[in-house]
DNA sequence: ACCTGAACACCGTTCAAGT
DNA sequence: ACCTGAACACCGTTCAAGT
């Protein structure tokens, strides 16, 4: 169903939206230059016109994307204002899975990322942090989160219900496969928001204590 | 070049191994199912006889890849044996993109990665970890390492030279713009293995500290 | 100006047909 | 048994043609 007559032109954030659209129903694989010119009333090859190309078509619907993002909270205690901005940036992530697909394949481009970026600097750097090390830092965090959510989005997207049997504890010629049997069952649950929390705030704490050390 | 004419039958071994030359050589879109065939003298369709289709393959292609990766020494202090063994990781992630792409999109499969998971949680569970937090450690290790060698791949294959200007320190509003105009050339520099090493250990010592809590 | 249809060189997969 | 060719329903992209 198009979702935008209004007009008797195209656009480019039309084209955008109707993109993202289809990348959260049917994943980023459903996106073809066919199929969102249909699904606003036009050919294929009418987007030509508007964008140049699939590539620079997928760099927009990843900023789309971002801009959802809340900004950082500039006022809050540093590690507090990470957590929080790289919880929010992950519960995006997990509503658009396209975009950490997207930014997984090429390098990140886009107004949405460099402000967010620019400002996540302006807070490391304010905490202490040296230029080294608040960039250091900003990549892993941003590392971490991307990963953590294509994690989850991987077993979620799992033709029915995730199987942790995948690791085998049993079939082991290790002899160690009865003593860790019991965390079977742990490789299960976690997943998602909590078990990104859990790591997020021991990558924090990491660099906490070096920002203490040179307070 | 096909490299094994050998024997006058096909393999899933053969099949595997082209694919990831392919892989690494032109990338994981270039592994099709006609181009696999061609590279070992067959039609692409002679394939099916030896793999389900296109989702099993690749599947293999990320196990045969997660078997370059050198066991983790179950002898060494668990958190040198941690870095070790996932820098090790990352180097192979590095040399061979397409695994990570691969357990990016669908969930980790195969003997290779299984038993290479066991090991490591049997480690940092004798190192004194809980069921829970050894888990939750190895999750958020693993998915740091997959998307720092995405963040690093993204940006290497780049059309060019990685260009770090994306971040646009200059045409802000924030008037915050020239206090943070030196951290543009750190972004530049800061990618691969170095960098990632910096994350690693950051990770590794916030989950340490916690080990030593509970000692 | 703006949009389209046919065309080109590709996909994964199925299946009847060859040897 | 093992492999193939044609076929089907798709791709991204170009370009001459329509209105």
């Amino acid at each position: 169903m198009p979702s935008s007559e209004q007009t008797g032109r195209l656009t480019a954030e039309a084209i955008v939206e109707a993109a993202v659209a289809i990348a959260d129903r049917d994943g980023l694989d459903a996106v073809s230059m066919r199929r969102v010119g249909a699904d606003l009333g036009y050919s294929g090859m009418s987007l030509y016109g508007y964008v140049r190309g699939k590539d620079e078509l997928l760099e927009q619907v990843a900023d789309h994307i971002l801009g959802e993002v809340p900004e950082i909270d500039s006022h809050a205690p540093w590690d507090l204002a990470v957590i929080n901005f790289f919880t929010a940036l992950h519960d995006v992530l997990l509503r658009h899975p396209a975009a950490a697909q997207i930014y997984t394949s090429r390098p990140t481009r886009g107004p949405n990322p460099a402000r967010h970026g620019r400002r996540v600097l302006a807070v490391l750097t304010e905490a202490g942090m040296s230029a080294k090390t608040a960039v250091e830092a900003f990549i892993a965090l941003s590392c971490y989160t991307v990963g953590a959510a294509l994690y989850t989005t991987a077993r979620s997207s799992a033709d029915g219900l995730y199987e942790p049997g995948w690791i085998g504890f049993d079939d082991e010629d290790d002899a160690s496969g009865d003593a860790l049997a019991h965390l079977w069952e742990h490789l299960a649950v976690r997943t998602g928001p909590p078990q990104f929390r859990s790591g997020l705030e021991h990558l924090v704490a990491g660099y906490a204590t070096e920002v203490a050390g040179h307070a």
